[in-house]
DNA sequence: TTTTATCTACCTGCCACTTGGTAGGCAACT
DNA sequence: AGTTGCCTACCAAGTGGCAGGTAGATAAAA
């Protein structure tokens, strides 16, 4: 396997960091966790900068695809509207972990040019397909449905933040039936 | 002047976390733009968890002390309602910078136990304090109240988080007025 | 078929720098 | 005399990154 470390220290990379942002990551941790020594991440990623914009870009890459993998398997674009927030669920299931992209968010300063824009590329899949599903559940008019796709996806991401503050993945599910009480969401 | 240093510290600490969080503050660059050295700031906080929590104590007793100063101004809930969001709009317009708990809520698992309670102190407080609001302008039953609470203010912070990570005020206002399209917030 | 060269994927060892934190001193005020 | 508030000077641990080496595979040249 050629690239199997590559793949192993980008897993490892996003874990990490959906647990402790950007910042968080370090190349002796990584390396002790995929098995080799820190210099050799170096060879497959040449600075921390080229690691984060790759693991943000796997990230949304692999968000995109699942997204588009669930509207095709379902052809209800209501059904995958209801479904959406399950994907955000995940990470607080796997660890009270974070959108590794909401953490990032927060870390803008801090980040350099390359990841920032896979982090807000992140939110343009998301936008997209919550706009897409929205237009073809026939929920909103083309313009509106991109005004409430952003709403959804920055209300859902507060969702994800106030839970994982509290450790509890009950209130991101309180959360989410609000949203569907309030409007937000289709009930 | 006895704590002129130490409020200083606290005003520059919370400069700093709004935008690097907590993990972005330091001794030295602290003390540079206080004007003292690095191993004074030890003398008014011993540690990083002292200084960290007194600097997300403080950050809710202001908000709070804003909170009930508005509510006690206007005696208009509703009007009240229509302005909190200003309150999360500043933390943007003073350097793209964002919540503090916010951000410390991303951060949750490095946080020290006394910083996480803080951080949790300030959602208390914003739900506590919209929950009433909510109820004074009968706009939900007391039960129903409290969960719209936890969900405008999620919802709010989503939109900073989402707005900052483009560097843009005009979308967090946008983000606002959809939440009140979509009826999660009074129109 | 042996030799030479190149590439991959990793290693050891080091460097300059930053981190939070400590020890001890010193001058002013009470 | 003791406390307050700040200082200088230092430290151990960690940071990202770099220079240089090596074992093994591949492949072309002799």
């Amino acid at each position: 396997m050629s690239s199997s470390a590559r793949e192993a220290i980008l897993a490892a990379a996003k874990r990490t960091a959906q647990a402790h942002g950007y910042g968080g990551l370090n190349f002796r941790d990584l390396a002790a966790e995929v098995g080799i020594k820190a210099a050799s991440i170096h060879y497959h990623f040449p600075s921390k900068a080229d690691l984060g914009a790759a693991v943000a870009r796997r990230y949304w890459e692999d968000t995109a695809a699942a997204l588009e993998a669930m509207l095709a398997e379902t052809q209800d674009p209501l059904r995958c509207l209801h479904r959406y927030p399950d994907v955000f669920r995940k990470a607080l299931e796997n660890g009270n972990r974070m959108c590794l992209c909401s953490f990032m968010a927060a870390e803008h300063d801090d980040l350099p040019d390359a990841v920032k824009r896979e982090v807000q590329a992140f939110a343009d899949v998301n936008v997209a397909w919550l706009s897409k599903v929205l237009s073809a559940a026939a929920l909103a008019g083309s313009e509106e449905s991109d005004r409430r796709a952003r709403a959804i996806f920055a209300a859902i991401a507060g969702a994800q933040l106030l839970a994982r503050s509290r450790s509890d993945l009950s209130l991101y599910d309180a959360l989410i039936d609000s949203y569907r009480a309030a409007g937000l969401l289709p009930a």
